[in-house]
DNA sequence: ATGTCGTGCAAAGCACGA
């Protein structure tokens, strides 16, 4: 079984390259982020051409999640209860289903913008809310059962997850309290079950030594200067890290003609 | 220092977000 995670920057904008990708990659689970689309907008019917059901979440312009499956889409849950507002607009930037017994959360967290911004202040208390829900809906599930969040965390956990960690001296994504906010998710319920940080190969190649960055800037060719940030994540549940059989970035979809600046990461399972 | 995109508004070039 095959899932993955992808902040597509526009679905509009993307939706040749996200189709090659599914036809090239068949997964069998996507979970989107950043669609920019609205519920109305959102091409369920080229997906389902290919097999694939999907929920959306979206207003339009900014944001938008959703999770496509091809092996069963149930118990959708759009939006975190009690998530916190945005000058007063509930965002879209999150939406949980359960596929193929596995339940899983896509999300996108609030980039944060500039340290203790009001922006910032905002994604700290999106995850803290993620954290808060995340055990009540294991302990409902059972600590034991296949569980996971995954998307744009706009986190990068370590100095080693960024080109050069001078180059972020008073910027976030590498703040404390937002790396704090990540390892306060993953440990929210409680030491004995963890949401275990599946950190990818750079590529598909399993001899790839390269930093598995997932993001780089559109501006000043990030890409092609090899600035990447390692800011997209898979937390799941042991019982799910156990039956991964490799996780990798699919970096060939950052390159040509009109990409995302995110490529996705994959999680092949048992 | 900046360099690019994508979107919406409103009908070209900004403003905004990333």
């Amino acid at each position: 079984m095959r899932i993955a995670t992808w902040n597509v920057n526009s679905v509009k904008a993307r939706l040749p390259r996200l189709l090659g990708w599914l036809d090239d990659r068949q997964p069998d689970v996507l979970l989107v982020q950043e669609t920019k689309a609205t519920d109305a907008s959102w091409p369920a019917a080229a997906l389902a051409e290919r097999g694939y059901e999907s929920a959306h979440l979206g207003t339009g312009r900014w944001n938008g999640v959703a999770i496509l499956s091809r092996v069963g889409l149930a118990d959708v849950t759009r939006g975190l209860p009690a998530q916190p507002p945005f000058e007063d607009l509930a965002e879209a930037r999150a939406i949980g289903a359960t596929c193929a017994g596995l339940r899983l959360w896509s999300v996108y967290v609030p980039n944060g913008r500039a340290v203790e911004s009001a922006h910032y202040r905002y994604k700290l208390d999106f995850l803290r809310v993620l954290a808060d829900q995340c055990p009540a809906e294991r302990a409902e599930l059972g600590l034991d059962a296949p569980f996971a969040v995954l998307g744009d965390f706009n986190v990068a956990p370590s100095d080693d997850d960024v080109w050069d960690i001078a180059a972020f001296d008073g910027l976030t994504h590498v703040t404390p309290a937002e790396r704090d906010a990540v390892t306060g998710l993953q440990q929210a319920s409680g030491p004995e079950a963890p949401l275990v940080d599946l950190v990818p190969r750079a590529s598909a190649d399993p001899a790839d030594t390269r930093q598995p960055y997932t993001f780089w800037e559109m501006r000043m060719l990030g890409f092609q200067k090899g600035r990447g940030m390692r800011i997209d994540l898979a937390l799941v549940s042991e019982s799910l890290a156990g039956r991964a059989r490799a996780v990798w970035v699919d970096r060939d979809a950052r390159k040509g003609e009109g990409p995302s600046d995110h490529a996705p990461l994959v999680v092949d399972l048992d």
